[in-house]
This record gives C-alpha cells, sequence and structure tokens, in this order.
DNA sequence: AGCATATGCAAGTCACGGCTTGCCTATCAA
DNA sequence: TTGATAGGCAAGCCGTGACTTGCATATGCT
C-alpha cells in the first residue's frame, strides 16, 4: 500500500514548478501569462504558455497553488499549507536497532 | 537557471522511497534485506533487492540517509535535516499583486 | 461586429527513471 | 576451503511525464 499523497512530492519534483512557487512566493496572485513573462525574464526558462499551463495545473492539483477566475484573468495564489505534512511525515519516534543503540 | 537541490525533491518523488524513509522512522539503522523483507511484509512492496538498493542510493545522494559499514552489514540512518529546507524555502514574503491587495 | 488578449484542450514526440536480469565481489561460519 | 550470506555493477526494457504543435473557446476593447 503506497500513500495517497504522491501528487504533492511529484509536484515538487520538477524544477520548472519549484521555479513557479518561488514565483509565487515573491508576488502572489500572478496570471499564466506574468508567471511565463517573469520566468523567462528572471529565471531563463524557455518553456512554452502551454508547458507552464500544465505545470500549473499540476501544481493546483497537489493543493499548493488556488485558483481564482475573474473576467478572462485567472490568478494563481500560493497555498504552503501541505508543505508542512512534509516535515512532518518522519518525524523521529525511532526504535533503535540492536547495532543501532 | 534552475535550482541545485534537485536530488531531494527527486528523492521524495518515488512512493516507494517514501516508504523506505517510513520504515526508517520506525527503525532506524536497517540493513537492505531488513528494509527489503519489511517492505514486503508490512507494505505490500513486491521490488527486488537492487531495486531497493537503487532506492537507498537515491536517498543517500540527497541527503536523507547516511551509511555505515559493518563487516559485511551496511546499515542505513536517517537524517531528516534536508526536509526542513522544503518548508523555509516558500515563506511567505508576498508583495501582493494589485488584483489582490 | 471585429480583433486582440487570455486561457483551454488534445494528440504526438522523446528522454528519463524505475525495474529487472545476470553476474560479480566480499565477509563470515563450518 | 567450501558454502551461505550481504551487497555491488551494468545493461536493457518499458511506462510515465515534460514539452511541443495545432486548434478551439472566452472575454474585453474600439
Amino acid at each position: 500500500m503506497l500513500d495517497d499523497v504522491g501528487d504533492l512530492y511529484q509536484a515538487l519534483a520538477d524544477p520548472t514548478r519549484r521555479l513557479i512557487l518561488d514565483e509565487l512566493t515573491g508576488r502572489d496572485g500572478q496570471t499564466l501569462f506574468e508567471i511565463c513573462g517573469r520566468l523567462a525574464t528572471k529565471h531563463q526558462v524557455g518553456s512554452s504558455r502551454q508547458a507552464i499551463s500544465q505545470h500549473l495545473d499540476v501544481l493546483e492539483a497537489a493543493g499548493l497553488i488556488v485558483t481564482r477566475r475573474q473576467g478572462r484573468y485567472k490568478f494563481h495564489h500560493l497555498d504552503t499549507r501541505p508543505l508542512r505534512s512534509i516535515t512532518e511525515r518522519w518525524l523521529r519516534s525511532t526504535e533503535p536497532t540492536r547495532e543501532n543503540p
């Protein structure tokens, strides 16, 4: 039985998606086009708009960003709460082995 | 320019590797064969010994486990310190956009 | 209405990662 | 020394995921 939070870790596995989170950390609530432009100029990311859009879908599925529609704009907001579960998962309640007293 | 800590996130991306970390959290300092056995019995992981060994290599490269050789045994110890950087990376110092005051 | 802007959908390509298979090395016990 | 145990190395298969390309939809401005 594998865990059911794979989406979160999968989302963080891609370096471009981590840069997107970085961008939203610095400036929350950006649109797709804004993110594309900033990734290109500030981080030399040459991916297409569709590629970034797909990344945003993955991040949203992981619960790391929430979106808000307003007219033809779609604003992306960061939600870092899921990240806490990562550190908390492997808190040591270690029962040492005989070889490691 | 992408980040240089990709190994950490890549290591966490695989569900079997996360289970290995779970196992070491419960009982630190296990050998490869111990981990294989416990993954099989407790978590229904049917991967081969070589597969688990490769996973351990990835986790070690990510700095999440450290190994200690003793005779023909190799003990694997958890090191959760790299995990802190994940939560800390996206701490909000947000400059809100005009659309998100 | 007509056009530009902002985003969505879908199929196809291609490289990488997880896993297996097969064989090899090293340590310890009888 | 022989056999069993613990682990390592390398090549190959194969599915998944990141990216592109092409087209479609929707909103707003003039």
